[in-house]
DNA sequence: ACGCCGCGTGATAGCGATTTCACAGACGCG
DNA sequence: CGCGTCTGTGAAATCGCTATCACGCGGCGT
């Protein structure tokens, strides 16, 4: 365990080992030093150890120098199994998600990850890919065995809608995002309002109205698109049909983008999210159409890679980071003892950039 | 006990299967139940209940049977915390990386954990920000104590280099990508093979060279360098300085982006990932370039976005997802007894799109 | 002086499983 | 019919740690 003892895999070479059972001495009788064995060594008893370990009481001080001189010398390392398993305190903090690539979620997830290692919480992530109540069933099994604290549940998607339903009552749950219905403590991101700050923004510009391409949802209708339509009803504009993307993926906005560049009508398109307001200007351009000269193309979450693109997308922020703070925050809190649901929510902004213009005929009558 | 006393006495002493009447009796302690409760609503031994469980040795199938009816009712889960404590077997893969919102490191996480959940393990995940030794440290000792099966060190980057070192010989690790030492287990992606075809292609459509912008490397010079360096030699080409992007992400290519614009003499450009080519694409745009026509730009990744840009990024693709599998297949290797330092090696491979083409002047003199 | 308090400490008991280990009873075989 | 094998089963030990208790001991109020 000391290291540097000219051990068996020194020269990288690979050794070539035919038969597996030349080395026959056993490596690793080495067992990790445990509790006892520190108590041992530094001549007190197994619950002072634990007493130096957790602070839970006062130890003399020359006791406690003799217990942490001991750890140091022997590597110790509470197991974090067994503490839980006495304790009762379980510490890991377990995301469910259906994805963990996708911007949104990734930020997301990423948000969760660094508060909760401030907090010093691991972060365990559980996938569920479908809403088939088998694997479902079988996710969340598995995640209840774990030594968990408690549970944020990613509802960007109908999979995470059907997660919080298959999760017992008992441990502590976060939903992120989604129809904040008061069952759990909640973090969201006003969707509508950004969705309809950036609907108004194109009417302001002189559109007569906005199409749009709405991302796979996770309930009836998601918050962007009520907001769209919100804003189109008291504009009074025409309420063109929705679109809907397979995708959080800029490929599925290709095809859309196809077919809305051979409907001259179309000025304006709000995209679900820049993936697909990305796809969608690729589908319009390769329709002959030029974006924003004669559509205008805006998204939604200001991807990094939006200011990037030409023309630069103009979009709604969501700061995804914060979000999985906040949801982390808000598990910390219950954690504490605050029961009650919380609502947290914030506010997108509007980043403007080049990709909405006015329509082509710009001073066209109003009707 | 369990003699199917026919009578079935009314609301005989239901013990609380689905007592969902008024049950009156003790409001269920929230404890969740445990293998005894089990074995006692089931009339047997907790060893007994095990050996179902474990499937360790035969039961009698009418007492797995009983035993099996009570897990069942009594939603019984059993403790992996406990069970982890007993038996030493820890089944948890810790990822330990410094980036989780990146492409590349996002998608080898996912195949990380795609293929570990398939084999029941779950998947922990831990961040490392900094080479900060105090950081590192204190990560190492959050993961030791975790009930780890093995470590996945994600070695894109320098931070991941140093995790390797802090980490215990004790513990079975894979590093994922980074310099091939045979002192852990490792999965590549050949880089510089990718690179090298990347700029024999760009050579071949007639460039005297190819400029490089390289991103972050994890050693003194990360393969697609070497493979950038290695054919312009072979080709007698002259080697232009590497410039080097300051992070992954595209807003560090914008402002090489404009530098590399000012300069006639640069015609084709080789960037370390996808990202920063497409930043460095923006900057030349700026900077009064045309993406192919003046000057080629190709990455290295294949970004998703990468072919909805315009042009379509001609980019070199990498499985990262596979590499993330083949990751935790090396691991289960190595826990399944295998010891063997192992060197797992995957071609990535040329994708032609758009963004390259031949050099403005054709023909042009070589002066 | 007496007794009570608070403090540091070590015994002792678990936590919820898995692992011996010992032991009946069924079985096989000379 | 006697004796050695299996087989299924339960009792007991164990994993590494924390929680609870009891105890010896100075200090202090009355």
């Amino acid at each position: 365990m000391t290291g540097h003892d000219g051990g068996m895999t020194g020269t990288g070479l690979v050794e070539d080992d035919g038969g597996a059972g030349a080395a026959a001495a056993v490596p690793t009788p080495a067992r990790p030093a445990s509790i006892s064995d520190v108590a041992r060594a530094a001549g007190v008893s197994v619950p002072t150890v634990s007493r130096v370990l957790t602070g839970a009481a006062r130890v003399s001080p020359e006791r406690r120098q003799r217990v942490l001189d001991a750890i140091e010398a022997l590597r110790y390392r509470p197991s974090a199994t067994a503490r839980a398993l006495v304790s009762g305190r379980r510490d890991q903090v377990a995301v469910m998600t259906s994805e963990t690539a996708v911007h949104g979620y990734s930020t997301t997830i990423k948000g969760v990850e660094t508060a909760a290692r401030a907090a010093g919480h691991p972060v365990v992530i559980s996938v569920v890919e479908s809403r088939d109540p088998e694997e479902i069933d079988r996710a969340v099994q598995v995640a209840l065995q774990l030594p968990l604290a408690g549970i944020v549940v990613l509802k960007f998607d109908a999979v995470g809608v059907a997660v919080l339903d298959a999760l017992p009552a008992d441990v502590p749950v976060v939903a992120v995002s989604g129809e904040a219905d008061g069952r759990h403590p909640q973090v969201v991101l006003d969707e509508e309002s950004g969705a309809a700050e950036l609907v108004r923004y194109l009417l302001d510009l002189g559109h007569r109205t906005v199409h749009h391409v709405a991302v796979p949802p996770s309930r009836a209708e998601d918050g962007r698109t009520t907001g769209w339509r919100r804003v189109l009803e008291a504009a009074g504009a025409e309420v063109p049909p929705v679109r809907l993307a397979d995708s959080f993926g800029a490929r599925s906005g290709i095809a859309i983008g196809r077919e809305l560049g051979a409907d001259p009508g179309v000025t304006a398109v709000f995209c679900g999210n820049d993936e697909v307001a990305m796809g969608v200007i690729r589908g319009l351009e390769e329709a002959g159409r030029r974006v924003p000269e004669d559509v205008s193309v805006v998204g939604f979450d200001d991807h990094p890679l939006a200011e990037v693109w030409r023309p630069g997308l103009t979009t709604v922020h969501q700061d995804f980071e914060a979000l999985g703070e906040r949801a982390f925050g808000l598990l910390a809190a219950q954690l504490a003892g605050d029961r009650r649901p919380t609502l947290s929510s914030a506010l997108p902004w509007l980043v403007r950039r080049g990709s909405a213009a006015p329509p082509p005929a710009a001073g066209q009558s109003r009707r």
